[in-house]
DNA sequence: AGCCAATAGTTGACAAAAGCAACGATATGC
DNA sequence: GCATATCGTTGCTTTTGTCAACTATTGGCT
């Protein structure tokens, strides 16, 4: 896990790394005949014409003075053009000139062209990565609540991920073997081929287009409902999604009239384990086996409904 | 798909909209009886002793003249002291004297409390998701060159993942139902029940972590080998993936004693078509059907390896 | 209506920050 | 040992930013 601590030495990383970067950008704007904090005005101006001088000082976090002096160079260039408006005689609403648009649009394509300097030699792939990095970062600042991890039923291609992240993560955790993402692809493909909305399901626990985490409900026959393919991501611990998942599951078995459920799983995932403990389940069985390479032991366990 | 224009403009308006945040956090200092530029040189000095006041010019972007005088200001307050080192009489080292250090230290609190502020706010989700948003942005910038895509064998996951892809994909692009998701689930199953290294290969194509991707070869028995689950990413198509994807499953074939290759897919899949036929396969044989939901051609090829 | 406080912007004086160019001291290459 | 480059310093200048006093206008209040 990552601590504060490191956390904020890692922000603080990368503000000094970004911000030489930006500075990098803005000397793109040196030849030009405004400096920046000119050119940021000319921005706003541009960006929210008859803006008042007192609000793009406070945009741009500058002394009324100093801006008002700029204003007035800027006026003078007849780049910026100031009116009194009728409502209120103290205000001067600000737009840019013929000139002063040319001007901008000048700024804004250097602007541009620098920022696709900086884009220019990264590979489609990473310039991707970096929009969606940087719209992740703003998305967080902006404090919007992110989005809560809520279930779902399942879509296409979630089968596929079940298997994907069963085999891959218990390779990687338990050191199982092919075997084990051969039998999760087939209970999936039995699961897809054999699905009755009325009788089985399965929930995806996703937050945004990203998914977390699996669980599904198969009829086991003789009113045993069976529980199946529950995983929660890594990432994903500890949030109560393995609660969330099992209770969606449980609440589906008890409304299609289910009696009992079942389920199998191993003794090493202790989490689990758990998770089944304190919703009521009970260990019916143990059996060892090496089915999927190393030595298991292999649990079935029920409950009422 | 998002294009470059609307890819400078993200990063644009981050730029903007962090620069900003930046700049509040640095109204932390100002109780300091540093300037943010002596603050850095701090930080510098502090990072890097006997740093010269060259390289210290490089990396903070400093007139040297500038730099001077305020490192002479810096020595004067006993912050800072400056010795000639005997390598290099031109030279000299910088480094942070005792009351330096602990200038640094309450400065470099101040800044870490400046983030813990802006962090803090935020949800532990957001904040794991800001910092690995960051962290990506480095790596990107740091321009590590994307890496090329080649093929490799496949590994846990990797038939999950095909699994995914097939379903999601067709489902988008043709309204494939599930019945495909399933079917390509049970054919990737029994390729891991029957793997044998001799007669059976899995190519998944791969840039870096990422899968763009698959191809697989199965024994068909009397000497043939079928060709099964070729598939590339929408965002990898063009970059002729799917010819490297299949001439690697024919060279396989080859060393695997192979005599012919068949495969069968479906009328619609128009580049696949065009793929097979360069690569010198031969229709054999088309059949109506519906098993994927809509109405399909199904067409069988072949070609003598 | 008339007064007062608040708001919007301007101006002068000044301080801090930054840039430029000339310069001295030392090192390096031929 | 001389030309040339490097490292740092200093004087001078411009740019940028700050502060406080000031005018003009508005809006609320009695």
């Amino acid at each position: 896990m990552m601590d504060e601590t490191e956390q904020i030495d890692r922000i603080r990383l990368f503000n000094r790394a970004y911000t030489r970067r930006i500075g990098v950008l803005d000397e793109g704007l040196l030849d030009s005949p405004f400096s920046l904090t000119e050119a940021r005005i000319l921005f706003e101006i541009a960006t929210a014409p008859d803006i008042s001088a007192g609000s793009l000082g406070g945009i741009l976090d500058l002394d009324a003075g100093y801006l008002s002096r700029t204003l007035k160079k800027l006026e003078q260039s007849g780049l910026v053009v100031a009116s009194r408006p009728a409502e209120d005689g103290r205000r001067r609403a600000l737009r840019l000139t013929a000139a002063g648009e040319s001007a901008f649009k000048a700024l804004d394509a250097a602007s541009r062209d620098a920022v696709a300097g900086m884009l220019g030699p990264l590979g489609p792939q990473n310039r991707l990565r970096l929009v969606a990095a940087a719209d992740t970062i703003l998305a967080c600042l902006a404090g919007s609540p992110e989005p809560a991890a809520r279930l779902r039923a399942h879509q296409p291609g979630d089968m596929g991920w079940i298997i994907e992240r069963h085999g891959a993560l218990y390779a990687a955790e338990y050191d199982f073997d092919a075997r084990f993402e051969a039998l999760v692809a087939e209970i999936a493909a039995d699961f897809l081929r054999h699905f009755d909305p009325a009788r089985s399901c399965c929930l995806i626990a996703a937050r945004g287009d990203e998914r977390l985490g699996s669980a599904m409900v198969v009829d086991a026959g003789d009113g045993v409902a069976k529980l199946r393919l529950v995983l929660v991501e890594p990432q994903a611990r500890g949030l109560g999604l393995g609660r969330l998942l099992l209770e969606g599951c449980l609440d589906f078995a008890r409304q299609a009239g289910y009696r009992r459920m079942t389920l199998w799983t191993n003794s090493i995932l202790t989490t689990a384990r758990q998770l089944y403990e304190t919703a009521g389940f009970q260990l019916v069985d143990e059996a060892e086996h090496s089915d999927f390479g190393p030595r298991l032991i292999g649990q079935s366990w029920t409950r009422d409904l």
